[in-house]
This record gives structure tokens, C-alpha cells and sequence, in this order.
DNA sequence: CGATGCGGTGCAAATCCGGCAACGCATGCC
DNA sequence: GGCATGCGTTGCCGGATTTGCACCGCATCG
């Protein structure tokens, strides 16, 4: 949108920290940048930036410009998606905001089932943790966010949540799969591989560890939750992940069993936007399905 | 706001249902203004504008970009007003839609003093009849409306509302003026000057002289409520007007005495904004100020 | 104390945009 | 039926705006 260029101007600016970086990144000179943005100071009424000897930083009218420059641009893009759904093209673009374990079978599922009926709707899917996430959803670099156990913010609103019990990934042959329901304890005196500490998963293992006087010892710890699936298989070693990170029937491989709910606590898979702010059509129908679809899972289940 | 000309032209256009009779208001060729009108439109992805063959007109999505326009605009000087005063100037604009009776003494006194303490505030004062101040700030063309009994908009977001019963304008040796309070009746019987149809007054004048069977037949029927009030005095006709269009002590040509209640309802000053509008930060404080002075009016009185 | 990187500026080239005139078209009027 | 009027639209050209380049003053750092 050409009118709000010199707000993208700004915007690069401020991400950048220095003139001359954000022009490079913008490709044009950093002579046109400068006057650009004190041309637009100068209407504006304020100076938006302090001037630093190594760079410039956004003072509070900035802020408070960038602010509005966000939400005018996100408003815009609503618009545009309105009036393409209007026209009866059901176009749009969907961002959307994920944990990892979402990415082998859920979403590209989901995905796929939308883009079958809407073929003019196209996406970028992020990986966030869930601190990212939110940050992503606040700045409206994400329409939509789906994450295990989102840590708590009040401008998150929640569109649907279920819960996820913690699952043990064994290989098929291993001991304790002849339980239905796995200790803790006994997963911990076994080796394990499990997820990086900023992982939802971890996080609750770490906590029920702890609280049994244990600790998470994992012979490979990673950011990889593929790696983990896969590794399991190789070494014969435990590892961890929630149902919605594993296909219900594997080739028999692998098995999985949950975590016994009084050692770990159960995780939530949430789906949320921003609090407050209307969804572009796209973004909102396809938020609609998957809720849907995360009750159907949680039905079909239970 | 050199990056939202291209809207002013769109509504122009919309307003003037031409482009050309649009290029002329805006001092611009029309082709000048056909090209950029264009121009956005590719841009946008959609056409604005129905073109018929005697001018055009807007079709859905033009609609929806001039809500988006508007409610940008405003959000934009919001923004200014913010910055302006945390760089501690104070400045800014307030445009207020009016009842004529609050002129002559109420609202001057009130903007003499709200400039006294920030002289760098100005205001643009409109005088607008109940429904057209509620479609002033539907259309954010005015920030607040303070008018006497408005036809209820669910979009009208009350600030404050104090009664006000209406009051008859007496000549000072009338002999009507000896009691404390007037029966319509009465002031029907005498010869007498109202304001014409539009106005809050003389509505709740009609409907309680349909209430009794008579009807309100002024010897001078007129839009202004000065020529009411200096007429009084001349021919020593009754006038009506609401006490805050009234000078609490006159020079003592003129006296005031409300109409019984159980003849003629009691009017409603009501102070009020676009619900769900976030006003500007000197239009906000105006109102709060003009909030308080209706309070302190509504109990010095009663 | 030179090298580097920063924001800001003078000047010429390039780009964009507005005004003028004209076109095609529909309507209204003798 | 022809003529006039008013509409949106387009090619062309001149002027205004913006850009790129070179350069300045300044602060920091090795």
C-alpha cells in the first residue's frame, strides 16, 4: 500500500536502530530515508526518533505512531480481505503462529482441508515458543497463534482450548509399553531424549520432576521434536511429545503411552488471537476450523 | 495529512456523487483526481465506485474503505492530540455539535475558560439539531454533541444528562408572572412564540399541548432562539426556552417561570460522544469539563 | 590521530503528478 | 434527428517532488 510506505519506512528505522541500516534494508539511499522521515516528523508535529551518535531510537510519540501504523496496516489488510470475500473470491493470507508440534500432522492437514475449498487463501506458518508467539500476535506479525500451554497474557484471547496429556514415545519392543499408563519414575530411571527447556513439554516434566525430588537427565536434549520421533526408534531411548504431535496409528515402530496424570500435569493445546482485534475473513474462517477440529480431536478421544 | 489526501478525494467524490463536481470542490482537474482515484482503486484490488451515466456513486467496498478512512483520520489526529500533550503543549482542536440554546451564555463561558487554562486548544462550534448532531459524530465530523432531548442512537455514548424543565420567558409586568409556575394552558391562551418544528422545546411542547387537545399556534414561529428571547420584550408575547439558554439574572425586563411538570415533560441536556470512540485528549478533557459544569448546574439548581 | 559509522544537506537527475485538451458516450432538449 | 451538455477517461507535456550522489560535521574507537 503506497500511502503507508513512509510508516514501513519508519518501521524499518526502528527495527534497525540506525538510518543507514534501514535504507539498506529498504533499498534506497540513506539520504532519501533521512528526509523522508524528518519530512514526515516535521508534519507530523513531533520528532519521532531520538537521535543516538550510533543510530536513533523511537522516543514515546514513535511508539505510539508505530502503534497506530500497525493497526491502521492490519485494518487495511481486513479490509481488502472483506471486500475480496464480498466479491466472492474468498481470497486472503493467513499467518499463523505454531509449536512445533503441530507441524508434522495437524497442520499441514488442516491446511490442506481449507485450501481445498478456498484455493485463493494462502499461508505463512511461524514457529514460535510460546512467549514468541504472543509477541508475535501483539506486534499483528501473526494473525492466529497455536501453542502447547501459551504462557498467560492478557491480551491473548482464547479461541479454543484442549487438554493434552503427556505421551511417552517408546519403541515398540521397550518393556514399559506393557503398561497402559506410565510413572513418571519409571521414565526417568530409563534414558530419555526430551525437548529444550522454552518447550511446553519440558516445562511441565521439569516441573512434576522436581516435585519428585528428580531431575530431567535426558541423553539428548534438542529443539527438534522430528529428531526426537525419530531417534526413539534408533537407540531404543524414551521420549516425550502430546497427541497432537503423533499420528494415531504409526507403522508400528513406535508406541505411545501417557503419563500417569498425578505425576504430570496434563499440557493444553490453545488457539487464540489478539485480544480485540477482528480477524481478516480468511484468518477468522480458518481459525473457525480449527477449533473445530481441536474439539472433534478432543471428543474423539474422550 | 499529506498520506491520506487520496481519501479526502474519495469522500469528496462520494460527497459530491461526481468527479467532476468533486475535482471542482477540491480545486484540482478532474483528470488529476480520475487518475488517482484509479490508481487506488488498482492498488486496492477492487473498485470503489459505481460509474452511472450521470456521475458515480459508491459501490460496498467503497462504503467499507470510507469507514476505514474516517475512523483512520480520526485515530491519526487522536494520535497528535496524545503527542502534542505529552511534549507538555497542551494543544489540539475540539468540534462540538450544539443545541442553539446552548450559545449565548453556556457554552461561551465554558470555552472562555477551558482556553484560559490551554490557549493553544481551538474549537470549530456547530449548531445542529438533535438528529443531525448524532449523524455529525457517526460521521466523526464532530468529537462531542451537547443537545437538548437527541433522538436515541444507539451509537450515542452519554457523558452527562441533567433535566431541564422548560421554562416560559415572561416580559417583567406580565400578569401571568405573579405565580411561581405556569400551566401550559395559560400560555396558550396568550399569544405566544415558539421555535419551529425541529427543535426539543417545541416538540415537548406539541406533544403535550396533543395532550390536552390544543394545539401550539405561535404568532412567530422561528428557528432562532435570540429572536425569541429579544421579542419577548417587545410585543410581551410568552417565549419558551430550557434554563440553560437562559441568563440566571437578567437585566429585569424579562422573567422566567418554569411549566408545571404534569403539563409539559421535562427536557434533557445531554452531553454525549460516538460510542466506543476513544476521543482526542482535548476533546476528552473539554467534555469532562463541560461534564462537571452540567453537574454543578443540575445542583445549584436543585 | 586516523578510521569508521552516524545523521544531515546541496545539487543534479529521474520520477511522479497535475493541468490542458480531446475522446467516447449517454442523456436531454429543441 | 441533430445538437448541446455533462459525464468518465486518456495522451501529452511541463512543473513539482523525490531520489541518488557526494560531501559535511560529529562522535566513537582502536
Amino acid at each position: 500500500m503506497r500511502h503507508l510506505y513512509t510508516f514501513v519506512l519508519i518501521e524499518a528505522v526502528a527495527r534497525a536502530g540506525s538510518m543507514r541500516k534501514a535504507a539498506e534494508d529498504m533499498n534506497i539511499t540513506a539520504s532519501a530515508l533521512n528526509r523522508r522521515i524528518r519530512g514526515f516528523e516535521e508534519e507530523f508535529g513531533s520528532p519521532l526518533f531520538e537521535r543516538l551518535p550510533n543510530g536513533v531510537r523511537l522516543n514515546p510519540a514513535g511508539e505510539l505512531l508505530l502503534d497506530y501504523f500497525r493497526t491502521s496496516r492490519s485494518d487495511m489488510q481486513r479490509l481488502q480481505s472483506q471486500v475480496a470475500d464480498l466479491a466472492g473470491e474468498r481470497r486472503g493470507h493467513v499467518t499463523i503462529a505454531c509449536s512445533q508440534a503441530l507441524l508434522p500432522y495437524f497442520l499441514p492437514a488442516q491446511i490442506a482441508r481449507y485450501r481445498k475449498e478456498h484455493p485463493g487463501v494462502t499461508f505463512t506458518v511461524k514457529i514460535r515458543d510460546r512467549a514468541r508467539a504472543e509477541a508475535e500476535l501483539a506486534s499483528f506479525q501473526s494473525d492466529i497463534a497455536l501453542v502447547v500451554e501459551p504462557v498467560y497474557m492478557v491480551e491473548f484471547e482464547v479461541l479454543q482450548a484442549i487438554p493434552q496429556p503427556v505421551m511417552a514415545i517408546l519403541p515398540a519392543g521397550h518393556p514399559l509399553a506393557a503398561k497402559p499408563e506410565l510413572r513418571l519414575r519409571d521414565c526417568l530411571d530409563n534414558p530419555h531424549i526430551a525437548p529444550s527447556a522454552q518447550y511446553g513439554v519440558r516445562h511441565l516434566l521439569d516441573l512434576a520432576a522436581r516435585r519428585m525430588g528428580r531431575k530431567v537427565a535426558p541423553v539428548i536434549e534438542t529443539e527438534s521434536f522430528e529428531l526426537i520421533r525419530h531417534y526413539v526408534a534408533h537407540e531404543g531411548v524414551i521420549g516425550f511429545q502430546v497427541p497432537v504431535g503423533l499420528q494415531p496409528d504409526a507403522d508400528g515402530a513406535l508406541c505411545f503411552r501417557p503419563l500417569a496424570e498425578r505425576d504430570v500435569a496434563v499440557a493444553t493445546l490453545i488457539l487464540g488471537h489478539l485480544r480485540g482485534r477482528t480477524l481478516p475473513v480468511a484468518a477468522a474462517r480458518f481459525a473457525m476450523q480449527l477449533g473445530a477440529a481441536m474439539e472433534a480431536l478432543h471428543a474423539g478421544r474422550g
